[in-house]
DNA sequence: ACGCAGGTCGACG
DNA sequence: CGTCGACCTGCG
């Protein structure tokens, strides 16, 4: 029997800031399960249900050790020195910049799944983030793939359970208390039913047609999305602005999100009035080539944390 | 009410 | 090339 939970300390990690930093779109908080010293957090990535509890530098995945290993550990980019990261802004001078590190620095750059960011954030153009947390939880919903791990039952939220069990990927079985609605996969291209795209209660508006779009042409081209993950950010970004829906914007924050190159810089309405009010002479990017990106996540944290 | 939200497209000059 | 209006929709 595994035991199904894995304790370890993390630095410089907040998880109730990465879950708000808006980059992913699949946190929960789960206010039952919070209590004065800790935070818990559920979470559904790479066909997965993880709750996360943070007490402190002490965080408890309710996973295996060896899962966390395998499939977490990167997914939270545990191996990119964030503290390097803090010491460079520190040191810069830069008054702006070293508050908004201060005030966001549990903020990480994940390294999520490139197709589910090629999709959410073709949802996130000229949108919210809560509209487009809504839109990607219905899409998941509506296309029903099954999780792999099943959703401890509610009576037995926190006990071990074996992970040699049958799973009961019923709705039922894996309607955890934050996705009311059932907690499944993010759909792969092709476990999508088309009509879903013409839905107009699923809030796509009129990116509906660019996601029916995207959804047909990968499915019809299985090796397009990895094939980006073997490219350099100019050619990446080259091939994602070949899509009808994605933007300069857009396409940055692909390759920021999905596929981790640190030197993308998304310039959206919150960084453009950043940029405006204060750097008025321009940013100096070459100071922070190869962490450009989290630098931006920094400065866009800072600003819709109010 | 009405402008904004992690923008992009197509038309026009 | 750069600029500009249109665009789904829900929230303050």
């Amino acid at each position: 029997m595994v035991k199904n939970m894995y304790t370890t300390v993390i630095k410089n990690m907040d998880i109730a800031m990465i879950a708000d930093s808006g980059q992913a779109f699949r946190f929960r908080r789960v206010p039952e399960k919070c209590t004065d010293q800790s935070v818990t957090y559920a979470l559904i990535a790479f066909g997965r249900y993880l709750e996360i509890t943070q007490s402190g530098e002490e965080f408890t995945f309710s996973c295996s050790e060896e899962e966390w290993e395998k499939i977490w550990r990167s997914y939270f980019d545990l191996d990119t020195d964030y503290e390097a990261i803090g010491e460079l802004i520190l040191a810069s001078g830069d008054d702006y910049l070293i508050e908004a590190y201060n005030r966001g620095r549990g903020v990480r750059i994940l390294r999520q799944d490139l197709w589910e960011m090629i999709i959410t954030f073709m949802i996130s153009q000229n949108n919210n983030i809560k509209r487009i947390a809504g839109s990607v939880d219905k899409l998941c919903v509506r296309s029903a793939v099954p999780i792999i791990t099943q959703v401890p039952a509610e009576s037995d939220r926190s006990a071990e359970y074996d992970s040699s069990t049958e799973f009961d990927h019923s709705a039922e079985a894996n309607t955890p208390a934050p996705f009311e609605n059932g907690a499944f996969s993010f759909p792969a291209p092709g476990e999508v039913p088309m009509e879903v795209f013409e839905d107009k209660s699923m809030g796509f508006g009129y990116r509906a047609e660019y996601l029916s779009g995207i959804y047909t042409y990968a499915a019809k081209h299985p090796d397009w999305v990895d094939s980006l993950k073997d490219m350099s950010y100019d050619e990446a970004m080259e091939a994602l602005l070949a899509i009808k829906g994605i933007g300069k914007k857009v396409a940055n924050c692909i390759c920021l999100f999905g596929l981790h190159h640190v030197d993308a810089f998304p310039i959206d309405t919150h960084v453009k009035q950043i940029l405006a009010a204060h750097y008025p002479n321009g940013f100096d990017f070459e100071r922070y080539k190869g962490v450009a990106g989290i630098v931006q996540q920094y400065m866009f944290y800072n600003k819709i944390s109010g």
